[in-house]
DNA sequence: CTGAAAGCGCTAACAA
DNA sequence: TTGTTAGCGCTTTCAG
């Protein structure tokens, strides 16, 4: 333990014997300053633990410190809009140590990320959050970013090849095995399944076939996969696509929705007269889809957390800007399953705004 | 919308054509002052809405402003320990903002919680978080407290009778029902189950066996709920009354553990050689535990994250003691479900230390 | 009852 | 390259 009481500037530039100009001018490594005078300084404040005071930092500056910028898409809402929120909300919460969010919302995932990229770059921000919706594309960037010391965190999707700081999500991994699980679980022995997903191109969707597949052969001895239904996020050629699935074969009992688009999924069922029969795992959380797990057609959604995952992310990056602490590599949180007896807590169907 | 910028004590001072000092004055309430000028100056303040710059003052008054004093009980270790980390963790966040825990353990719960709350009392903080153990024994110092203008936070229990601020914690009845569904649907249809728990008396105890049993009878039509163990946390009578409870009925399939002593559950399990015969949704998390959710015996575990109790209500504490927003009534979170596929991902599981 | 002024720890502008 | 100083918005003390 160095020192009891924190030490401040002053302290430190009386113990250096110089004025409190220059031990700002070391503590910031600016230059006009000799290298000599500059480690004597730092290795002064090393010794006796200087922590920066941030509350008479940010009074002196006036201006925010820590600028997040933040690119994530607007549609589609109901995941984006909590996410978004979620970064606001808590950026809110450190405003007086001088946090602020800059919202730079693009149309769709994808979407014209590359640009937004280079607009925020320019704004000279200390951290941009980004959902990357084309990794391959946009890793240049994120590089350049961090090599401009711009920390990059990428939010609800990953760019794995970048040099990112760090990826604040759920791991599509983890989504698979749950659903798994409780396909497994939740299902009669030996049951037929079926998986409806995005597209294969995409990543995160790839990954969650993958996870189902190999772990529900693992836990459903007997079990089989009979399916994967690709409906490119398409409202009619998912329903065409899992009514004629449902038409050839009976047997299913049990379909993993791993995108948000299960409204379709349930309307295919129900024209099929199959609701208590076929069983759906799903994704998220949004309104719509209450009447369905009401009446167990969706036994239990696998809820990703946009909201905390955007409260996380300014964590992340208050705590290291602020404080020091080193930035995790990845932050993989554990999504909710939502069943109907704990619907009513989560945020997205309540209508007070508590978190 | 008031006005752009934040207006500060300074520019209410002009406004009012009075000094600082008397803004000052008017804004804390203090006594030396005249009514009418008070009114004028509030009027004004509200007027511009303004806020006050917490940085500004945590830096002007230098010691903490906001003291939140934290009366738990240190065993049973894995939960508590979960808690109060939440609790400092969090706190260390808006500690450059004047916010200071004053961790002040009991032995365990219910153990000399009167004491503790009065010896917190006399410290002049301004919110006390407790774990009411025996709740019409501290609804009076409850009171005496909100009646000093002390916020007075329960966690993971509450005493509803009291005046208590607010309470953070899962609703008992969630619980119960969350398990309700969870065994209605693992289990083949119309099993017989039976519930373990600690002791009737406790509040928290009581309503999540009733909620279970009510919720249980609608959603597993044909079951049956075939028995209720006292188990009163202690592990010997708990072994004993399930080991006795599975050689009279054989054909018992499942287990509600509603308290955290689940061990001993398991170990009648295997002592009966029905390890995958009789299968348990327990309660909360912890190292143990995990050989027994690897091979089924837990099918799911109900986690009522501490650590993120503790954290909220620091952030309850904060939002509104700084940022003045108003303290939600009461704050259920959602429990987490754990199963085989999340377990790695909970920080009780983990080695690194990360959320 | 009210006003004036010092000072919290830090940054930034200017002087040397 | 270094030192000096004003001032961020607020609280607090001391004078009036």
């Amino acid at each position: 333990m160095p020192s009891i009481r924190n030490i401040g500037v002053q302290e430190i530039a009386r113990l250096a014997h110089v004025s409190i100009g220059t031990v700002d001018r070391a503590l910031h490594g600016r230059k006009e300053i000799s290298e000599k005078t500059r480690k004597r300084i730092l290795r002064i404040a090393q010794e006796r633990g200087y922590r920066p005071n941030l509350a008479a930092r940010a009074l002196s500056v006036g201006a925010p410190l820590i600028r997040i910028g933040v690119c994530i898409p607007r549609e589609i809402h109901y995941f984006y809009d909590q996410l978004r929120d979620g970064f606001l909300n808590e950026a809110r919460r450190f405003e007086q140590l001088g946090v602020e969010i800059v919202y730079h919302p693009i149309q769709r995932l994808g979407g014209g990320e590359c640009a937004g990229m280079k607009e925020l770059l320019a704004l000279k921000l200390q951290v941009i959050a980004i959902c990357p919706g084309d990794p391959a594309n946009l890793t240049g960037l994120i590089n350049q970013a961090e090599t401009q010391n711009v920390r990059v965190i990428c939010v609800a999707s990953d760019a794995p090849q970048s040099a990112r700081s760090t990826v604040v999500c759920v791991n599509p991994e983890v989504n698979g095995h749950i659903a798994a699980e409780l396909m497994a679980k939740f299902l009669p022995s030996a049951p037929q399944v079926a998986i409806v997903t995005g597209m294969f191109a995409t990543e995160d969707h790839r990954k969650k076939v993958q996870a189902f597949s190999e772990k529900f052969q693992q836990l459903a001895p007997g079990g089989k996969l009979v399916g994967v239904v690709e409906g490119h996020d398409d409202e009619d050629e998912t329903f065409q696509k899992v009514y004629a699935l449902l038409g050839r074969n009976k047997t299913i009992k049990g379909l993993y929705v791993s995108t948000a688009n299960c409204l379709p999924v349930c309307h295919a069922v129900g024209a099929r007269g199959l609701h208590g029969k076929v069983r759906l795992i799903t994704t998220d959380l949004f309104k719509e889809m209450v009447p369905y797990l009401e009446k167990d057609t969706i036994l239990a959604s696998i809820h990703q957390r946009p909201y905390v995952q955007g409260q996380i992310a300014v964590r992340l990056a208050v705590d290291h800007l602020a404080n020091g602490r080193p930035i995790p590599p990845s932050y993989y949180l554990t999504p909710h399953v939502v069943l109907r007896s704990n619907l009513h807590l989560f945020r997205e169907i309540r209508s007070d705004g508590i978190l």
